[in-house]
DNA sequence: GTTAAATATGCTTATATACGCATATATACA
DNA sequence: TGTATATATGCGTATATAAGCATATTTAAC
């Protein structure tokens, strides 16, 4: 596993890691917001719709739905259209994964 | 270890969660920037100076002393000073090994 | 076709922050 | 004390983006 993961980036050009880190930092990005956290943490537990993630979270319409379309631009989340209503779900459980080891960790280092 | 990730967070009320995601979207906030993912490359193959670090990522002095100084206020790096020498190293290898995991997934992904 | 419900998006404002530049600070050494 | 080296920081500018507000778009039901 750890192998696995030196060997995707050993061989790269400078050039190409570039474009690694420009692409993580992205990632990063959308990770580095409470409003996504929370959305994350709403969807985590099972696919939801977006009037249903809004009611969890208590932001905006708006501000959900561009959040839960910015989660699933980066790939993060899946999104199922079922005639008016749209269903987002986890695309990704390294991700969630990720998030909950954080999570734990600065949970942990609270107390 | 799944199960003691899920407990740290289990019975945290809404006003906890709040500062939770709010430490975390910090810590991933200091991880969305390309130059600081460029620095932490090169630190995480062993101590450095700052100037080393300038002469290994090609940014201004200014800019590389801003990025350390950040990585170490938020707990990733250490700071060490000799004389009149700043060394930075990693203080959190599963800072290094999460970053190290994402870039090989995007790393992959691009092929 | 009209209306209503669910979702997405254009626009503005406020805030954060990365970088460049110059300069300050700290330490060693003559 | 004066000088050189390493690092940090104040300041201005440019850019990104989160949120609020209004409105557009899509689909279903009447």
């Amino acid at each position: 596993m750890k192998a696995r993961v030196q060997k995707a980036t050993k061989n790269l050009s400078p050039k190409q890691m570039e474009k690694v880190f420009a692409k993580v930092a992205e990632y990063f990005t959308v990770l580095s917001d409470p409003s996504r956290l929370r959305i994350m943490y709403a969807v985590c537990s099972g696919e939801k719709s977006v009037s249903e993630v809004v009611m969890l979270c208590g932001s905006s319409q708006a501000n959900v739905s561009r959040h839960l379309m910015a989660l699933h631009k980066s790939g993060i989340l899946l999104r199922r259209k079922e005639g008016v209503t749209v269903y987002y779900s986890i695309a990704d459980n390294a991700t969630v994964d990720m998030c909950q080891s954080v999570c734990a960790k600065i949970a942990e280092s609270m107390h």
